[in-house]
DNA sequence: CTGAAAGCGCTTACAG
DNA sequence: CTGAAAGCGCTTACAG
């Protein structure tokens, strides 16, 4: 039998607006009334229907979430950190892993023209000309993930690799006295890998260390280029004291280098990465890095939204999430 | 600017009937009157919204995914799965991760009475007596993933633990020669370590080797208790030629121990695990492991799930998954 | 505190 | 092939 608002006003012998009333509790309603409606629909296990509900009130109370292909581990953390948050909330959310750029163009499409969700958190690695376009068009709201500079007027989460890098190289100064430092930087065109670069430089800079350009090496945020620039690196006629590798994947292919060399970290030569991957609780000795909080990355993300759709104020600024200095041995403490 | 049915209609001149003909392509439209709407819809930016389409055929295409909150690796894979099936059907996902049972109970009634998903996939640790009411009550389907076998009349996909188990051992016994065989449990309560400790204790009868209680340890899928597992089988009297752990994650427990007790992985004991993470890539020598499908675990789902939905036929089977053999080099192999 | 009625944006039998 | 109209299950100004 279909339970519908309809049945259970007939049996409470009232109007559809009352019974809507007591589950929207919206307005005042008779107490009497009240409970005698709320026993009948709990009788027939009546639910609203949300999806009418959503239709009129012209608002779903879910979020979109469109998430790049590749991002593999942080993928997980930053739908958990969403899902928790909305959960909170009583937000639905609906997730898409944009498998190709079409795709993630037409889900963008899908969320923002259709009335599906009441906003989207869009973390893409460029925003192209197209996706710029529709979301000016859609009056619907967007919050961002790490996304780089050229996304002005919105709300941008992001993560302050700038300063997790400065820390690292100011920690192998102060600390440990280290001089000579290395890095390996991540892909060129890649807006984090730039901004650790920075903070890298700007660390030097303060502490009056000149860079020596056969200190740095260009890598590719892949294991595999962490190990090549490790062993370049390690090659020079003055080996470095330390070397600041802009992601942990990098560091891990430096241990895989150092290995086989035979050299000794941190012995031998100092090392830390950036990012905090799970994968680094089982290196030894334990890397130093700057952790990246992912999950928190999906919450503010979700905060921000559901403040925007609820108050119907536009915000446009960007929150930096701090990437604290993780101390392992790597660096040579302890 | 709104830009709805109507819009499009008025603009092309039509009723909003034709346009809608056009956009659920289920009738005859003129091929001129059809190209026409569809430039002007172009134009318009304009997507049918999906809320009043559902409403309206009283079916959503989409799917509602409730996973526990431990799944980790697992969670990530299996809404890759997920989403990319249903991607290709161009169905929707709202997924919730659910952070205890009461959250997975809410979840659960939401999602079955309420119309916002035409079905639902379910991957709980156990089902109890009132989410199993929930689902037989409910006329929307339901499709398991990795449930026990308490779960009968039902769609349940799974992996195969048993014959991946057994394959292993019986590599180590084939393959290798060896004869004493450790094994290091998972939890006691949990299906997929009971089906493994089966394969594993099957693959020994069938070989008649007799089983040495000396050479099972009792572990939690931990790294620390592989660990402790590895520890205490190889301080036994006669050493074990290989061991077995019920999953991988306890065999990087059993690498640490090895590297503490100078003991050499293959040369002085084999070594093999179960599931295939990510973490493997790492280990040297390669683990030898089974594969776990994970992926295909989600998109299985899914395709089961949205065949039930649109032939209305319940569909009462489990799939199993094989879980393939992985040769590393910690079994010998090389 | 309550009801009648319009409306949310679609689909679809019915009639032409 | 096309349109007018009823209907999907709710919400909410409006009037009382």
């Amino acid at each position: 039998m279909k339970v519908d608002i309809k049945e259970v006003a007939r049996r409470a012998g009232v109007s559809i607006a009352t019974v809507s009333r007591v589950f929207s509790n919206s307005n005042p309603v008779k107490p009497e009334t009240k409970s005698k409606i709320l026993r009948i629909a709990r009788q027939l296990n009546y639910v609203p229907n949300p999806i009418a509900r959503s239709l009129s009130k012209q608002t779903t109370e879910t979020i979109g979430v469109i998430l790049p292909d590749l991002a593999g581990e942080f993928f997980m953390e930053i739908i958990h950190g969403i899902d928790e948050e909305a959960y909170k909330h009583n937000w639905f959310v609906i997730v898409s892993s944009s498998h190709s750029k079409r795709n993630m163009l037409e889900t963008l499409v899908e969320f923002m023209g259709s009335g599906r969700v009441d906003g989207v958190i869009l973390m893409a690695p460029q925003i192209d000309e197209r996706m710029n376009v529709i979301i000016k068009k859609s009056k619907r709201p967007v919050v961002f993930i790490n996304a780089g500079n050229e996304i002005e007027n919105f709300v941008n989460v992001k993560i302050d690799n700038f300063n997790g890098a400065y820390n690292i190289v100011e920690h192998f100064i102060k600390q440990h006295k280290f001089k000579r430092i290395g890095l390996v930087e991540g892909p060129s065109n890649n807006f984090d890998a730039i901004e650790r670069a920075k903070g890298f430089y700007k660390a030097l800079g303060d502490n009056k260390i000149k860079v020596d350009g056969e200190m740095v090496h260009s890598g590719e945020f892949t294991v595999e280029s962490g190990y090549v620039g490790f062993k370049t690196l390690m090659k020079n006629k003055t080996k470095p004291d330390a070397i600041f590798f802009a992601n942990d994947m990098m560091a891990v292919g430096a241990y895989q280098a150092a290995k086989e060399m035979s050299i000794g970290i941190p012995e031998d030569v100092a090392v830390a990465g950036f990012d905090d991957i799970i994968l680094d609780q089982f290196l030894v000795p334990r890397l130093t890095t700057a952790h990246v909080p992912t999950q928190d990355l999906g919450s503010k993300a979700v905060k921000h939204l559901i403040e925007i759709i609820k108050k119907k104020k536009k915000k446009t600024h960007v929150e930096v999430l701090p990437a604290d200095l993780v101390v392992g041995k790597s660096c040579g403490c302890r």
